[in-house]
DNA sequence: ATATTTCTTTACCAAATGGTAAAAAATGCA
DNA sequence: TGCATTTTTTACCATTTGGTAAAGAAATAT
């Protein structure tokens, strides 16, 4: 089916694969859809599953000590949705990963997405690739904090040209690290 | 030598060795120093060594659009000095890892590295946890953008209590994303 | 020990951002 | 469609931070 394929092909990007390893693979996760403002993790919990977002965006959050609700991430698609540190480790997740948007995923248990090394060749290693290359973009492409508020603005344009026209402006706001009315200001100023 | 035994100990949180495991990493590595001020690794050039930090203090750091020096993170004791994805992916580095403070760190080349997953069982996944963590922690214990200039450097004093007293001033406040007027400012109003 | 350099603090004012409140616009639902 | 809810914009003023400059303190070199 189709939506698998787009998983299948972000996947070549990291290793090769024949076609029953891509057999495999196919056979081991499952097509979810979450409606917007549903969960596909919650903090409190350990996460068990690993998503890849086929359509939609998500966004990573948590609440601060003030009980804020921060942005810490944007997921869209052709990207991986998990909390991965603490489902190796199995521990308590402090994050929510919840749909900005109506969202499709492609799913794997953790114990398929581990399994899936016993069938095809070089898994531990693409997933080490993917796993690693999107921490690397989450700090690349997240905001800089030496960059004054326009400057933040800017950059995530470059960086999530789309994202910005499909999620609601104060959750970008706490993912910049400013209110949402000084956004909206500096957004006017700009244009 | 001692030196080499924190080394050793640190790889033991990330898997099992057995003696001639640890004989072999012993014996790929060697033992540097660096002056303050002195580069382990430069912008420009591709990233050719993995540097675990035995004392001292080193920053990675990069000019920003302005020219201006900032500092991206601190690695202290017992931590990787190295910019693991340009390493891995053979492209050229935007960083510069410099020496704060004299260091002496134990050095790998980068075959050296890779190679050591011959002669020691389970060296790849050993590998890939210490650079998930070193990955994990740069991003957790880094400046929020969501917080102002003062619970920054607060956070700051309880992620680094020791980087503090060994590192100049500016180097905190470009990391911390302020100047250092200001954050002389702030350091004097928490006093 | 002295001179030089680097680092840190202080001061002043301009600019940016936050907090509060409310209006306007957009969206979703009955 | 019309109503209720959510989202975005605007305005006002207080607070924080930046930019520039200079003085004081500490470290380094000669």
């Amino acid at each position: 089916m189709l939506t698998m394929d787009s998983l299948i092909d972000y996947i070549l990007r990291f290793g090769h694969l024949n076609t029953s390893e891509i057999a495999s693979i196919k056979a081991s996760a499952t097509q979810i859809e979450l409606k917007k403002g549903e969960y596909f993790s919650e903090a409190g919990a350990v996460p068990r599953q690993v998503g890849f977002v086929v359509q939609g965006v998500l966004r990573g959050c948590y609440y601060n000590q003030a009980g804020e609700d921060i942005t810490r991430c944007f997921i869209a698609e052709d990207s991986l949705a998990a909390d991965y540190l603490n489902l190796e480790s199995h521990q308590l997740s402090t994050d929510y990963i919840q749909a900005c948007t109506d969202c499709k995923l492609i799913v794997f248990s953790k114990a398929q997405w581990e399994g899936l090394s016993h069938t095809v060749a070089g898994w531990d290693s693409i997933k080490n690739k993917m796993v690693q290359l999107c921490m690397y973009q989450k700090s690349r492409k997240g905001p800089v904090v030496s960059q004054d508020a326009s400057s933040r603005y800017l950059e995530f344009l470059k960086n999530y040209p789309d994202v910005m026209l499909r999620v609601p402006l104060r959750y970008i706001a706490s993912y910049l690290g400013v209110t949402q009315q000084s956004l909206s200001r500096i957004r006017k100023n700009i244009t």
